[in-house]
DNA sequence: GTATTTATTGCGAATGCTTTGCATAAGCAA
DNA sequence: TTGCTTATGCAAAGCATTCGCAATAAATAC
């Protein structure tokens, strides 16, 4: 486990959290987190999960990630570099990576001119168990 | 101009937010847009803007992006298809469309038997004006 | 082991973005 | 023009996330 590798204090709630990501495999949500928490520690407030999300992601820890919600989920970030695929209907989340992705990269830093330092690929659709609507055409 | 394709009544606040996001040329969130508006028509109201957006969404005439942050932003659909690359220390916003989009897509769909509908890159980076941090290596 | 220091916690309140309820206004079809 | 109904403005509510502050508890020094 990498909690040796926090530069500030390891108290309790910091250890348990980390536990929990790590133990869900990722994908979860603040209130989830939260949630979970409390079921160890019936006193954990949430404003220290968000404080210490925020500290794990500074870290490096942890990902955040930007589904087409308005909040956002969370997981391990020691696991291979992938991105995600969410069903419209049912939510499922599908894990993939590509060889393509360094190539892209390369390419969108050529010609911007930036340095890239992050990539994050969502995709939606429909996963093979949820109807489809077939009235929407793939906008790619 | 698209405005003739909604399905439902044509009001002046309708008219002008479609004409604020087609001048702005993208990107903008949706108090920029009310702060456009209100410009035009002191009248209006946040709520018609956030109302009108989620229209044009639904009638896929405005695209809503989700950048690195905990709002929206927006921008016409009708454009090519593309996808973004915002500095991490400026803000800027550079957009891009790279060939192996559709190679990818199709990959996934195949390994995923999803049906896929959308696609949204974000990259982070340093603009070639900003300062970089050395200490930050590319995790791609 | 005890005291000292200071980061961290829990709680409640605040913030920022977005949606909703409801009474009024204004498109639109006849 | 009338009448039906959708859309608007306003205020309030809803969520996700952050912040202020007094109390707690790690880490460190004795
Ligand atoms: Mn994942
Ligand atoms: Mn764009
Ligand atoms: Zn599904
Ligand atoms: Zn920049």
């Amino acid at each position: 486990m990498a909690t040796e590798l926090i530069g500030q204090r390891m108290t309790s709630q910091r250890k348990l959290l980390l536990e929990i990501i790590r133990d869900a495999g990722g994908h979860l949500d603040a209130d989830e987190l939260f949630q979970k928490a409390k079921g160890r520690d019936p006193r954990i407030s949430l404003s220290t999960i968000y404080r210490n999300l925020n500290l794990l992601k500074e870290l490096d820890l942890v990902a955040e990630r930007h589904f087409v919600e308005d909040h956002h989920h969370y997981e391990l970030k020691d696991t291979a570099e992938h991105h995600h695929l969410v069903c419209r209907s049912c939510g499922e989340v599908f894990e993939f990576n590509s060889p393509l992705t360094p190539k892209m990269t390369k390419d969108v830093e050529e010609t911007s001119q930036f340095q890239i330092t992050d990539i994050e690929i969502n995709m939606q659709g429909y996963c093979p168990n949820c109807p489809r609507d077939m009235h929407q055409e793939s906008s790619i």
